[in-house]
DNA sequence: GGAGTCTAGACACTC
DNA sequence: GAGTGTCTAGACTCC
C-alpha cells in the first residue's frame, strides 16, 4: 500500500488541504521572500495537517475559515514546553503562525491577539493544548497610546509630552490595557502601562476552564486596575526617580497568572543554512 | 566578556582545534561535493571539540592523532539509542564519521572497523559513552570471500563457483571472520558465514568490561566457530533447499549478546539440535 | 536494520 | 528574564 503522506489521503492530492493552501492570505511585505514564504507556509499547512489527521479537525478547520465562522470548534494541537512550534527551520508561536496565515497577514505578535470568548484552548490558558483556529482569536489594533517609560523631565516639564509619546515596542502589551480603558478619563491614563491583564488576551486567561463569564472577568478586572492605576498616579508622581514605574512592569507578568509567562513574539527568521 | 564559541577559547582560533582541522585527510572522491563535504567535517570537528571541552580529552585526541600513538587513552562521547550522532543535518556512527576523518578516508562502512584490545569504549560494547579516537580502530580490508548465500543449484553444481562468488554487500560483515579463518582451511569455509563474532569487531565485543584476553577469546571461537562450520557443513548441503541458510544469518544479529556462554548458543545452528 | 527527514527540547545569545 | 535563533537526539518514515 502507498504510504500515507507521499501518496495518502494526506499529501498534497488531499482536497482539504489543498483548499487550505489556497485559503491563503497573501502577506504584505511582497519586497521580501515571498517564495520563501510561501514554501514554509505551505510547510506549515502540511505539519497542521498531520497532526490533525486523526480527528476531524482538519474539515472543522477548513469549514471554519472558508465560512468565517466564530462559533466553530477548536481545532487544537499539541503545546511545547515553551509555547512555540517548529515548522521547517522556523520557530513561531503556533496560534500566531496560523492566524496569520489565514486571518490577518500583518499580524506582528500574539500581544495583538485575543481569544474569543468561547474557545477552550487558548494560548493564553497553557493548556496541554492550544487551539490554532483564526476564528477563535481577534486582532487587537493597537491604540496610540502614550509610552510606558516616562522619563522624569519629561513628566515634570510639561503634560503635552506625555499624551503623545509613543514607542512601537511596547505597543502591543499596551493594546490590551489601552482597549480596556479606552472609555475611561483619557488623562488618568497617560501614565497607565500595566499590560495585557485583561479577559481573554493570548496571553493572560490563567483561570484553568472556569466558567465565569468573561465580561464578568472583564468587569472585575477593570476595576482593579482603576484602582492601582489611581493609587500609583499619587505614589509615582511626587517622589520616584525611576523612569519606569516598576509596580505596573511587574503587576504585568504576575497578574492573572502563576507560572512566569511564556509570552512570546512572533516568528524566527530563516536560517542561513544548517 | 565574549561568548564561548564565538570569540572564545573554543572557536576557529583554538589551536587545538586549528590543528585538528588541518590533521584531516581529504576524501578520494574529490569529484563530488567536496566543498560542501569539507564544511560539514569542518562542523563535525566543532561540534566534537564543544562536547569534549570540559574534559582535556581534546588535547589527547590531537596529540594521539599528530604521533599515530595507538596507546593513546579514549576519547569518549555520550552514546545515543540508536548510536547514531547528527552533525549538521547528517547522520553517522560518530566512530566511522572520525575514523574517516582522520585515518581511513575511504571507510565505507562500520563493518570495516575492528577496536583495539586496549580500547575501554569501543562502539561494539554499546556502553553509554563511545570512543571515537582514531587510532583506537583498525581498517579491515575485506578479503574477496565467497557469498553468504549460496543458491542450492549452484552449491551442488560445482564447487568451482563457490570460492568465486562475492558480493559488496555482506562483505562487511564476512570480513572479520575472514580474517579469522585467514590461516584455516580454505575449502571448508566456502560456505562459512558465521559472522561477526570476533572479539574486538566494531559490532560484537558482548561481554562488557571482560578482562579475558583477547587472544584467548579470539582462540576459543575459532574453535567453536569450526566445530561448527563442520558440523553445517554436513547438515545444510544434504537436504537445505533454502537458498539462503537461516541459521547462519540469524546467528549474525543475535549472536555475541550477553554472556560470553551464550555467544555459541547464538552460534549453533538452530537446525543443529533437533 | 539502514538511511533520511522532522521537530521539541536544550542551549546560546541579545537586550 | 523575555525573546529569538541554532543544534541535535529521538521519533518517525520509507526502504
Ligand atoms: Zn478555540
Ligand atoms: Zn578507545
Amino acid at each position: 500500500m502507498a504510504s500515507l503522506f507521499v501518496n495518502g489521503p494526506l499529501s498534497p492530492p488531499n482536497p482539504v488541504v489543498k483548499r487550505l493552501l489556497s485559503l491563503r492570505k497573501p502577506t504584505r511585505n511582497d519586497q521580501n521572500s515571498n517564495e520563501k514564504d510561501d514554501r514554509w507556509s505551505e510547510k506549515a499547512v502540511k505539519s497542521l495537517a498531520k497532526k490533525l489527521k486523526k480527528t476531524r479537525m482538519l474539515d472543522v478547520l477548513e469549514k471554519a475559515i472558508s465560512t468565517q465562522d466564530v462559533h466553530s470548534e477548536c481545532v487544537n494541537i499539541p503545546r511545547s514546553l515553551d509555547g512555540r512550534l517548529q515548522v521547517s527551520q522556523r520557530k513561531g508561536l503556533p496560534h500566531v503562525i496560523y492566524c496569520r496565515m489565514w486571518r490577518f497577514p500583518d499580524l506582528q505578535s500574539h500581544h495583538q491577539l485575543k481569544s474569543v470568548p468561547h474557545c477552550k484552548y487558548p494560548f493564553s490558558r497553557k493548556l496541554d493544548q492550544v487551539c490554532v483556529n483564526p476564528l477563535h482569536y481577534e486582532k487587537i489594533e493597537a491604540p496610540t497610546l502614550p509610552a510606558i517609560m516616562v522619563p522624569k523631565l519629561a513628566a515634570s516639564s510639561g503634560g503635552s509630552s506625555l499624551s503623545t509619546t509613543s514607542t512601537d515596542l511596547n505597543m502591543g502589551l499596551r493594546s490590551v490595557m489601552g482597549e480596556m480603558f479606552e472609555s475611561m478619563a483619557p488623562p488618568t491614563m497617560d501614565l497607565a502601562a500595566s499590560p495585557d491583564s485583561n479577559g481573554n488576551d493570548d496571553d493572560d486567561q490563567l483561570s484553568p476552564i472556569s466558567t465565569t463569564r468573561l465580561s464578568d472577568q472583564f468587569e472585575e478586572r477593570r476595576h482593579t486596575g482603576v484602582d492601582y492605576l489611581t493609587s500609583v498616579d499619587s505614589t509615582i508622581f511626587p517622589g520616584n526617580t525611576e523612569a519606569s514605574p516598576q509596580g505596573y512592569l511587574s503587576e504585568d507578568t504576575d497578574m492573572e497568572q502563576q507560572s512566569p509567562g511564556t509570552d512570546f513574539a512572533a516568528l524566527s527568521p530563516p536560517l542561513s543554512n544548517r
